[in-house]
RNA sequence: GCCGAAGUAGCUCAGCUGGUAGAGCUACUGAUUUGUAAUCAGUAGGUCGGGGGUUCGAUUCCCUCCUUCGGCUCCA
């Protein structure tokens, strides 16, 4: 007898050779329907695996992770038996369930796939479900699997076996497809009732553009169909909350054919919105000794030359223009323009550390495919910094930054987020990064100290830093589920020496400073249209671009009305009158979709007491309130970041 | 840039197999003077993304360019 431990704790014995599933029957038949795979021993299992020893068991339902994958998994099998059964000699490269779904990844020839093909997949699916083919699990040599393929003539699956040995290469098999594959997967098709194919992309093969494109189809697949319907009505209301819906509802940004693409136009909500991010940041920045330096928006040549911009990222620069003889260049960073200010005057270590900032506007050329609303842009206003100091001062420099980053994602309650730690990749020293590995090495393992120091966790990322050095990059996710890099905080050890920077020491010898290049904002464009579907629209007070909204009941009032909003604009605050010869509900309604924060209805009564009737954006109608007492009420919010 | 899809009024969308376009909201005008999520009526608004082709005739079919969307690659 063998001892299955259970994950609460309790112990069951089974004859050797147990199965999972048998494990679950002998618990509730309930469960052993429910259950789709198992973790033996921290490793996912088939249900139907004997286990031999004793062991960890924890079942896996649809509702665990663990399940989840498996189920997506065995339905991009299923997906794939649909396609080799109507397009029979395609290839399949690698068909890996995601936190959504899962692909597939084909060779398909010289056949095309269509959303009608899609759909005709889709039925097909379904119908081999329901045949509840099992999906067998056969372990192979790797001399049979390469004889396999070769026959097959698969020269992916042939790739994929090199990277394999013996004993740990397996195939699965259900209804008429078989794959390599290293599992596990569910018992049988039959547990997969809904099924949606979601769309179709080109992939390359291992993701290397030089590589042949593959056809990927994404789908989603649910052991019930009221799940998938959830899912498909779920996806519909992200929509909703996508930052290039609401952008155009509540008159934030605008783009058109004429101006050019990822060149968005600000419209006046919106540039209010950045005024007032700026003003943040830059009284944050002032309190923390920064100083503030304003820089062209093109510069020769020479400078990209120096800086090193060119050998290394000229493909994201916008191409020259000739002027005088000479080739000008649009800025795609502020570093350059910021260490000549620095160059330009001698300095002394009693200027260290000198922290030059400017919201300075930035243009790259982003390949057509990647432009995405605001979050991909060829123009960009940056929340731009360089930090000069000597290397004793590093640390605490660097600390000050994350100090930065922890006070705004607590103004803006930004919780769900990643620290990663970019670092170079060894091999590509000379292409993609500057060729100093001692340097690189040493810069690394500074940063990780400070980090490690630090306390927030963070995770490593080999081959993510930028030319010049390692960086730490806060990762977000949008509305839609795509991730981002919203802030960055990065380390230069090679400018300083390309632009000759120097201060004196304390024993008048000249030294090279370390630069933090540091952007906690990232930029306007990619933070308002995160903010946009973080806040769903509903901009705290302080940050909407349309705090107040006053709403006379008539236009008997209006007298009023004016007076009230004349006070709240002396205030700073953002006001608009609604005078059109509208009802007050229509007002309201109206006034409530554009999310104002507040509405202040306005009629007899709140003339007579010199008075507001305060209305909250979805919360209703909070009563009658001193116009005195609101504006006070509502500039201690502003001031509170509320 | 690559693979795939789409582009009709400011917005959301309708328009069968080719016979030069329609709705709701918005805007404007008038009436209504209104008390916490849509008052009524009228008016205006589109070289059907641009260009070329096929056709007696193209929003509809074909080609091409532009833009957008879903991915890949790339990135703040």
């Amino acid at each position: 007898m063998i001892k299955i431990t259970l994950p609460d704790g309790s112990v069951r014995e089974f004859e050797p050779g147990v199965t999972a599933y048998q494990v679950a029957a002998s618990i509730s038949q309930g469960l052993a329907k429910a259950v789709l795979a198992a973790e033996v021993n921290g490793e996912v299992w088939d249900l139907t695996r004997p286990i031999n020893q004793d062991s960890s068991l924890k079942l896996l339902k649809f509702e665990d992770e663990g399940g989840k994958k498996t189920f997506w998994h065995s339905s991009a099998h299923l997906m794939a038996e649909a396609i080799e059964e109507a397009y029979p000699g395609v290839k399949f490269w690698v068909g890996p369930p995601l936190d959504n779904g899962y692909y597939y990844d084909i060779d398909m020839g010289d056949n095309k796939l269509t959303e009608d093909d899609l759909r005709s997949i889709e039925k097909r699916m379904t119908e081999l479900a329901a045949q509840a083919n099992k999906y067998i699990r056969i372990e192979m040599s790797k001399d049979e699997a390469v004889k396999y393929f070769t026959e097959k003539g698969d020269e992916y699956k042939l790739d994929l076996l090199k990277g394999l040995t013996d004993g740990e290469i397996t195939f699965y098999k259900q209804g008429s497809f078989t794959d390599l594959c290293r599992g596990p997967h569910i018992p049988s098709t039959e547990y997969i009732k809904a099924v949606k194919l979601l769309s179709i992309a080109g992939a390359y093969w291992k993701g290397d553009e030089k590589n042949k494109q593959l056809t990927r189809v994404y789908g989603i697949t649910f052991p019930k169909q009221v799940q998938l319907d959830a899912h498909l009505a779920m996806l519909e209301e992200a929509r909703k909350n996508d930052h290039r819906t609401l952008g155009r509802e509540l008159e934030i940004f605008t783009f058109d054919d004429e101006v050019g693409p990822g060149l968005p136009l600000w419209l006046p909500k919106g540039a209010a919105i950045i005024e007032k991010l700026e003003k943040l940041a830059k009284e944050s920045e002032h309190e923390q000794g920064y100083v503030r330096v304003k820089t062209p928006h093109l510069a020769k040549e020479a400078l990209y030359l120096r800086s090193g911009h060119l050998p290394y990222y000229a493909e994201s620069m916008f191409p020259p223009m000739e002027m005088d003889g000479q080739k000008y260049y649009l800025k795609a960073m502020n570093c350059p323009h910021h260490h000549k200010i620095f160059g330009a005057l001698p300095k002394s270590y009693r200027d260290l550390p000198m922290r030059l900032a400017e919201y300075g506007t930035c243009y790259r050329y982003e390949q057509s495919g990647e432009l995405f609303g605001l979050m991909r842009v060829r123009s960009m206003q940056m929340n731009d910094a360089h930090i000069y100091c000597t290397k004793a001062q590093f640390a605490e420099e660097f600390m000050k930054v994350n100090e930065l980053y922890v006070k705004y994602f607590k103004i803006f309650g930004i919780d769900k987020y990643q620290m990663r730690f970019s670092k170079h990749e060894p091999s590509k020293l000379g292409q993609k990064y500057i060729d100093n590995a001692p340097l690189w090495i040493e810069t690394e393992n500074m940063v990780r100290e400070v980090l490690i120091k630090s306390g927030v966790p963070f995770v490593e990322v080999a081959d993510e830093a930028a030319f010049y050095g390692p960086k730490i990059d806060i990762q977000l996710w949008s509305a839609i589920g795509k991730e981002f890099t919203i802030a960055t905080n990065q380390v230069d050890f090679a400018q300083a020496e390309r632009f000759d920077l120097t201060f004196m020491n304390e024993h008048n010898e000249k030294e090279r400073p370390i630069i933090i290049h540091r952007a906690p904002l990232g930029t306007h464009e990619r933070f308002i249209g995160f903010l946009l579907e973080h806040y769903a629209g509903k901009f705290p007070v302080w940050l909407a671009p349309e705090q107040v909204a006053i709403l006379p009941i008539s236009d008997k009032y209006l007298d009023y009305a004016k007076e009230v909003r004349d006070t709240l604009r002396k205030n700073g605050l953002e006001v608009t009158l609604d005078d059109r010869a509208e009802k007050i509900g229509k007002k309201i309604r109206d006034t409530e979709l554009k999310r104002t924060p507040y509405m202040l209805v306005v009629g007899e009564k709140e003339q007579t007491d010199k008075a507001v009737s305060v209305r909250r954006q979805g919360q209703g109608d909070l009563g009658a309130m001193g116009l005195a007492d609101f504006t006070a009420k509502i500039l201690e919010e502003v001031k509170n970041y509320l």
